[in-house]
DNA sequence: TATCTATTTGGCAATATAGCCAAATAGATA
DNA sequence: TATCTATTTGGCTATATTGCCAAATAGATA
């Protein structure tokens, strides 16, 4: 019942959460388009590769990209592509 | 152009950061139904009076809610109301 | 005016997040 | 095999977030 609700919400606390940072979002915008190996996605960025590995296994670990490795390289893509929907409403908030 | 780029990003991720939260989306989901007091909110999260004010004017920053003092209690209201719409594709993210 | 209720604010401690460097891992190639 | 490239992981520091308590503020009422 309320726990429920409890756990219901803080799934998709989770999800927000891993969507909640610019670099974050830029990864989502950028799958959006198709895949992209972390060292393409890196040089886009601008950080440490380290840094933008640990953005995408957070993604990973939120259930928003999956990965697949092909030869040394790592291949990103989106699991559920209704982020450009999404954003309307953000937008929203954003324009008021 | 990176830069114009790089502030809509940031000010997505800060609409979602201030979402990322379950007592605040549990907030948010209340005040679809119609506007609320900090006391009753406050009753149904269960928390301090005044962790519930804080999540609230977190929610206020970000241009999500707004407020409105009546006698002595002030009621929050959604600023935007399709957040509705919003979580499609979240709840996506999480059946898969 | 004194006091009660509702709310916000300040401050604190615990915990989480971000981003870098260095090291480890894994596949490709000389 | 030695080495190069791509990626991940560990570890660290700086910073941000969370949630409580106590105190301050503001309106309502005795």
């Amino acid at each position: 019942m309320l726990s429920i609700k409890q756990s219901k919400l803080s799934a998709r606390a989770k999800v927000l959460k891993a969507m909640a940072h610019p670099s974050r979002l830029f990864i989502i915008e950028e799958l959006e388009k198709g895949e992209r190996c972390v060292c393409d996605l890196t040089e886009m960025i601008g950080a440490d590769i380290s840094t933008v590995s640990k953005h995408l296994s957070l993604l990973k670990q939120a259930g928003i990209v999956i990965d697949e490795k092909r030869g040394n390289q790592v291949f990103y893509r989106l699991r559920v592509p209704c982020i450009i929907n999404f954003f309307g409403c953000v937008e929203k908030v954003l324009e008021l």
